[in-house]
DNA sequence: AAATGATTTGATTGATCGTTCAATCAAGCC
DNA sequence: GGCTTGATTGAACGATCAATCAAATCATTT
């Protein structure tokens, strides 16, 4: 199997893509950066394209991984999981001086008019990212109003997240991502207090 | 004067820089679709990237004219102007099929290392956006909670309308902005009924 | 060791890109 | 009528791109 040259090339292109998007990488610069030639790289992928899905695939299936385990390591709180995925890409932002935000994102909206294959990708990241957020919030149980949508909230903070990330990344100023943070903070909170105005009502 | 050489091409590449991005538009998609010759164009312009720059001016300084009046024209309530020009964008979205969100949204994310007469266009046109949300919450007056923070609010509306848009686009589904927006709309009515227990104290 | 198929090599292809430029044209001024 | 200036034309250029392919090499099996 060629599966070490499939992985050079995937995790490659994962860096690349991030750091130029999509169409700004060239088949070159995934081949010097992984001493992989074009013909091997044409013999495990039929294109470029080929090499975004895999690239995408990755990243749904590293969700837990690469993502969650690190962001929620000694923290329990689900409310507080939710932060510190947050917090996790702040920190992505802050080591690149505000440059790398969410790579699925910058894809989303680089990409125009994706293969069906590519969007369906894209469309999954998004999805599992959804699901944990909504995971955390179903854990919360009764801190959260009972009437709340879960599956609503999980994605404004997808929403949130993204949108913070576009506005840090644009004005090249991390204060925009820690102000919208604080924002969907400010709703949390309200949230919590409604809650328990449901347990002890006056 | 080519001062209307110079519009036809600008007109036609905010155009396709809405519809395919920067990098996916050839300088001869500009030319064909203007009937430009190239020579043309790049005696109005140095080059490709400086068209986009006057593209950026154009949606800079448009903002009030194609942007605003258009979607508040017969609406004085500041509240429901906010939610009114997040309407002009679901509109947007709907009659594209969720493919066109906001432009300039889609080139903040796509151009990771712009040069900065670029980013500072890209910052311009948030900025503009931005601050016409913050003149409604001004005018909102003591209907929002005196100690709220109107610009972080303004910044906050912009953060929601741009991730919704993103997942609209993603997912296919309008769905997913009217959610997000829905979402926003539940904040403000807390946020007005909060200034309300403010003005009438319990 | 021979054979076979999988994998790698790297030069090459053809298309497309942004850009250039000598030429032509139109209009106003002397 | 010449002269100047600015705009337009469209062929051409070099660079770069994704992709190809025949030959070489490696790994496995017989």
């Amino acid at each position: 199997m060629n599966a070490d040259t499939r992985r050079k090339i995937v995790m490659a292109a994962m860096d690349l893509f991030a750091e130029k998007g999509f169409q700004s990488t060239s088949v070159a610069d995934i081949l010097s950066r992984t001493q992989v030639h074009s013909g091997s790289l044409y013999h495990v992928f039929p294109g470029k394209q080929d090499v975004l899905a895999a690239v995408l695939e990755a990243y749904r299936d590293g969700i837990e991984e690469w993502l969650l385990a690190p962001a929620w390591s000694g923290i329990d709180d689900p409310v507080e999981r939710i932060f510190a995925l947050l917090g996790a890409y702040r920190t992505m932002l802050a080591t690149s001086e505000c440059t790398y935000g969410c790579p699925i994102g910058s894809l989303a909206l680089e990409l125009h008019e994706p293969d069906p294959a590519i969007r369906d990708l894209l469309a999954a990241n998004f999805e599992n990212w959804t699901l944990a957020i909504q995971r955390c919030l179903d854990s919360a149980g009764a801190r959260l109003p009972a009437a709340l949508d879960r599956r609503r909230l999980a994605e404004f903070v997808l929403t949130v997240m993204e949108g913070a990330v576009m506005q840090a990344r644009t004005y090249r100023d991390i204060g925009y991502f820690d102000r919208n943070i604080a924002m969907l903070r400010d709703q949390f909170d309200l949230l919590i207090r409604e809650a328990q105005r449901e347990r002890v009502p006056a």
